[in-house]
DNA sequence: GGGCGCATGTAATGAGTTACATGATTGA
DNA sequence: TCAATCATGTAACTCATTACATGCGCCC
């Protein structure tokens, strides 16, 4: 419902057209989250049909028309209630990297610190990207907070775990 | 192909049939990962297929018949190439948590800190259940290290955003 | 005039889950 | 004896993705 809630929320701030809502999404806010287009339109289509959001649809010329929508109290009622929802909880996030940390062991300590350093790069390369970002406005700007938050922490884990792992492997 | 990893891992420490794989992942990993029985099973069979583990029938009585797996050597061979693709590649995990942190300001101050708190408390929650769990031996330690270091990261993000919107509910 | 961006969608695929099915053993 | 655990699996379903399909307008 996570992805509900978030093109609710966008359509709740400004009505939007499908193209523009997954566009947004792609470009705006890759750094925590996407969305691709398929996903979004059968999403939308599915909101409308049980009545959360309404259509109008918009002919410019002979262009594709566009189908903009905009939240009905129904709509706003679920949002309200899935945003509480969210809020309220906590879903630890998948750490599918925490896998190949798991047996570290397996390989020569060189080659262990040579790899995590290509992964501190990578987190080092997001990191820069999220404080390149544009800034958001309210409390989007949380988000991108949180983020930069996480980063470092993971920065600083692997800045550890490097340390550590360079010591034991010339001790003195 | 992080599950096929986990599951190689294991088995390269300890040959196991199915059931004992899926029983200690989520007796035992539970914190950091999951997987369900058919997925286990699933895999199991189709490393099977393609030559990365063997399979050893063990009849014990009556009872349904276990199925022993041990790596081959070309499971050893793509054990390591997984390990290290995995140890070298940061993945963002999802913060599904986020969106809702998008709109927060869709509701009064004093709400989304109830609602922050609830939050608050399950990541406590989790936190405390990791610091309980049995620790493990090698580097799958590591891996409950990296969980502490993020929840407790999380923590004090939270603990944070509520003093700041504290404040601004309350000004003076 | 040829490719990119706008705008919508369908179809096929994939990864993983839930629900279901089976049957023996073990412990309260 | 009756439920839980051990042990394996199949079938159906969900969610999201990739690949495909269409067609207009705009800019180089």
């Amino acid at each position: 419902m996570d992805r509900e809630l978030l093109l609710l929320g966008l359509l709740r701030q400004q009505e939007m057209h499908g193209y523009q809502l997954y566009d947004f999404i792609e470009r705006d806010l890759s750094y925590c989250t996407d969305m691709k287009k398929p996903t979004a339109y059968y999403l939308l289509n599915k909101m409308s049909e049980s009545g959360w959001i309404s259509e109008e649809q918009i002919q410019d010329g002979n262009r594709p028309p566009r189908k903009v929508y905009t939240l009905t109290s129904q709509g706003e009622e679920a949002y309200m209630r899935l945003l509480r929802e969210n809020l309220a909880q906590h879903t630890p996030p998948n750490f599918s990297d925490d896998i190949g940390l798991a047996f570290l062991d397996s390989l020569e300590i060189v080659e262990a610190i040579a790899l995590l350093q290509i992964r501190r790069d990578a987190v080092t390369a997001a990191l820069g990207e999220i404080q390149d970002a544009p800034s958001h406005h309210g409390s989007l700007q949380l988000v991108i907070e949180h983020q930069v938050r996480f980063l470092s922490a993971e920065l600083d884990w692997l800045d550890e775990l490097i340390t550590q792992l360079t010591e034991r492997a010339v001790p003195q």
